[in-house]
RNA sequence: GGGAGCUUAGCUCAGUCGGUAGAGCAACUGGCUGUUAACCAGUUUGUCGGGGGUUCGAGUCCCUCAUCUCCCGCCA
């Protein structure tokens, strides 16, 4: 492969005083009367090279009016820098144009702000925040792998298009090839989905939760990751439409085995990004959110809260603070609850567990005081909840008794509720949003700023 | 789904009491022998989000629609 920014920074030191060759983007020059530097980036590395041309090229003028974002080749010699800034740089021998960028190109050599930004999604990834944004993506998408692998867990592909309706959580994009313009209908008057491309009405998944489960049951440690769709009309820094999430589930495990792979796995996700793209983190730290790196490192070294729902609502109500809603048991923790815990009380990530069974999905393991289920939600400073998770009721009989108390139809779960009669036993998982993730670990605050090209209500243009 | 705010040059924004459109950056032109978001000088750029109303006169006040942003709910 031919030789890249990433190749030069690993190692310029050997090829010191030798003849290079490299391809990219301008993206910045400065000149003068007979000489001029470019600072050239191919998109592998954080940082760029800086290439300096003399007047002696055949193309000095062309070179001189380059602009911002045109593809160039480059031959020089690699050599020691007289700046202080960069130790390196090329002294160029040919520079060849390759594609100019013209001048309304709509980047420029100054902050833009995200909003801007993301109008023009599909260039965002030339800027220095966006390429960090994403290389750190897909780092932690490896580092997930990694992690899950190195613990023996098996990586299970749930479908992307389901037929059961009742994954349980949200609204729900509808999978359909039938002509909207010419609904079959039943004698009844309904819509017929038996003429529908899978002969009945699917959607898009919400949640792999319930097929990772039964592959839990042959497997004992599994996972899967992948993209999920919700068609709520959320408006917030922390919602899409379509997201990825991470839903491991573990057999033979309870609630405090769950919390001790989810508080690991965020640890370890942390760690490898630190020591894979410094560079990145440090443009995070420097531009982004000033206690980036101060509170990442705090939180490798300290162990997460645990405490349970009643524990924060009684902490709540003792702090005498003004809340608009007031805490009290039983209520769902809101927003300003959940902020106030983590970001004052605690200081740091935080697992809620074993809270009240009327706010919780029907799938959760009922306590034996019979109020509470065994739920855990990890809320984190800055983005609130970034993992959802519990230990599944594995007794059937309690299981169909959540079912109807909840208002749903057991014949709709009947393959989920069969874990439950052939060798059940205490399972537990979680569900972690990998976007949150990923912004908590950027310090990024909207999620459309960590997708690449992010599906919201009524924006889906890119 | 509920609420609040914003919208002025390519970008970021200012625009006083209602009196007829501004700055910085970018772009363009020229200058400069080691720059680092290079620097210096000059030039160009407007459907003031759309529509309607009040007024002698509206970027400014009122109504309405739209976009975007933020907050809440839902959740990851």
């Amino acid at each position: 492969m031919a030789l890249t920014v990433y190749d030069l920074w690993k190692s310029y030191q050997e090829k010191l005083d030798t003849e290079v060759t490299l391809s990219g983007w301008v993206r910045t020059s400065r000149t003068s009367k007979s000489f001029g530097f470019i600072e050239l980036n191919d998109g592998t590395h954080f940082k760029n090279i800086q290439v300096v041309f003399e007047e002696n090229l055949n193309n000095f003028d062309e070179l001189t009016k380059i602009s911002l974002g045109s593809s160039i080749n480059v031959n020089g010699k690699l050599i020691k820098s007289p700046g202080e800034k960069q130790p390196f740089e090329i002294s160029a021998s040919s520079i060849e144009i390759t594609g100019i960028c013209e001048p309304d190109f709509p980047l420029q050599k100054k902050r833009h702000n995200n909003e801007y930004l993301r109008t023009i999604a599909y260039l965002r990834p030339r800027t220095n925040l966006f390429r960090a944004v994403f290389k750190v993506r897909s780092l932690v998408a490896f580092a997930i792998h990694k992690f899950f692998t190195e613990k023996n867990f098996v990586y299970v592909h749930t479908p992307i298009i389901t037929g059961s309706d009742c994954e349980g959580a949200g609204e729900m994009f509808q999978v359909t090839t039938l002509d909207l313009d010419k609904l079959p209908r039943t004698e009844d008057g309904k819509i017929d989905y038996s003429k529908d491309f899978f002969g009945k009405q699917t959607n898009l998944t919400v949640s792999g939760q319930l097929a990772v489960e039964n592959f839990c049951m042959a497997f004992r440690n599994v996972y899967t990751f992948g993209p999920t769709f919700r068609a709520e009309r959320s408006n917030t820094q922390r919602h899409a439409s379509e997201f990825w999430m991470i839903e491991p589930e573990m057999a033979f495990s309870d609630l405090n085995d769950n919390m001790d792979v989810a508080e690991e796995m965020v640890k370890y996700l942390i760690r490898y990004v630190l020591e894979n793209a410094p560079e990145e983190m440090e443009f995070f730290n420097q531009w982004v959110d000033k206690g980036l790196l101060e509170r990442l490192n705090f939180l490798l070294n300290s162990d997460f809260g645990r405490v349970t729902y009643t524990e924060a609502m009684e902490a709540l109500i003792k702090s005498g603070k003004q809340f608009d809603y007031k805490p009290e048991w039983g209520i769902d923790l809101q927003t300003e609850h959940e902020r106030y815990l983590t970001e004052e009380v605690y200081k740091r990530p935080v697992f809620l567990t074993n809270y009240p069974k009327d706010i919780k999905a029907f799938y959760m393991r009922m306590n034996d005081d019979g109020k509470t289920v065994a739920a855990m939600d990890l809320l984190v400073p800055g983005v609130g909840e970034i993992i959802g998770g519990s230990q599944r009721e594995e007794r059937l009989d309690m299981l169909e008794k959540r079912i109807s108390e909840m208002g749903l139809r057991k014949e709709d779960y009947w393959w989920y509720l069969d874990l439950r009669r052939f060798g059940t036993n205490k399972h537990c998982g979680f569900g972690l949003g990998f976007e949150r993730m990923v912004m908590y670990m950027t310090g990024v605050e909207n999620i459309r700023d960590v997708i690449p090209f992010p599906r919201t209500p009524k924006n889906a243009e890119f």
